[in-house]
DNA sequence: GCTATATATAACTATAAGGTTATTAAACCA
DNA sequence: TGGTTTAATAACCTTATAGTTATATATAGC
């Protein structure tokens, strides 16, 4: 628990944390046609205008969206990085694993021939 | 905590939430070699077995894990199906966002070049 | 300077997350 | 049967989340 925070502040931690919520996934999916106000954001949903200024602050501390300034309103704009960076994280993972789920298919079919002549101990394959 | 599996189940929402730990990242990493009993899982974490079990927990209940049985042991493996879902997920949004931006980058071409002849109110592009 | 609008902040509440230690339960083994 | 191993559960603590209402701040426009 501790080596992971200690040395690269771990982006992805955030990251997903705000996209657990679908608020924030709605919100970003809104932000996709562009630049939005707080209240133009918070129109469609039945929730307050501090409830809505709240959940931009973790996409802000997410490096999901920054903010700019349009007079009285903080204009609202996704950024990209962010979401490519967790991307990545979930395809470089399932690209191991389905690498490693060819490797179990051969070894199941390996053992599963082996098997036959073979036959295992009652006790655990996994025993170590 | 008991409606998530009760209605449609925002399978987003937990994965994201599950995603969101570093333990439960490692984790899923260490899964991927095969499965593992929750001792092994445990051991390289300076953190309790009960710590353990239940981020175990998480993980099923986002459908990432799920559990088998060998004696005492409860051996975990990982699940796909989830992960899928949400790299798909991501990977929607982004090309929603990519397209978006290319309309973006041609709308601020085309305002430059207008701009110059036709210079803007100081008053907001977005009052509404 | 006054008022309206847009947003942020404060203070509070309720619930969930993430950890701990102690205990319980289930399966094996001698 | 009784001890050991593996994992789950209980009870508890602390901090974080997600919401509320009320208030404060900043800017525009008269």
């Amino acid at each position: 628990m501790s080596y992971e925070q200690l040395l690269p502040p771990d982006r992805l931690d955030s990251t997903f944390a705000a996209l657990a919520d679908p608020t924030r996934r709605a919100i970003l999916a809104r932000l996709i046609a562009g630049e939005v106000s707080v209240m133009e954001l918070a129109a469609p949903f039945e929730m307050s205008q501090p409830a809505i200024s709240k959940h931009l602050k973790v996409l802000e501390r997410a490096g999901l969206v920054t903010r700019g300034r349009d007079a009285q309103r903080r204009p609202v704009r996704v950024e990209a990085r962010p979401l490519v960076e967790a991307s990545k994280w979930l395809d470089g993972y399932r690209e191991k694993l389905e690498a490693s789920f060819q490797r179990l298919d051969a070894l199941l079919e390996e053992m599963k021939s082996h098997e036959k002549t073979h036959p295992r101990p009652k006790r655990s394959r996994r025993s170590r």
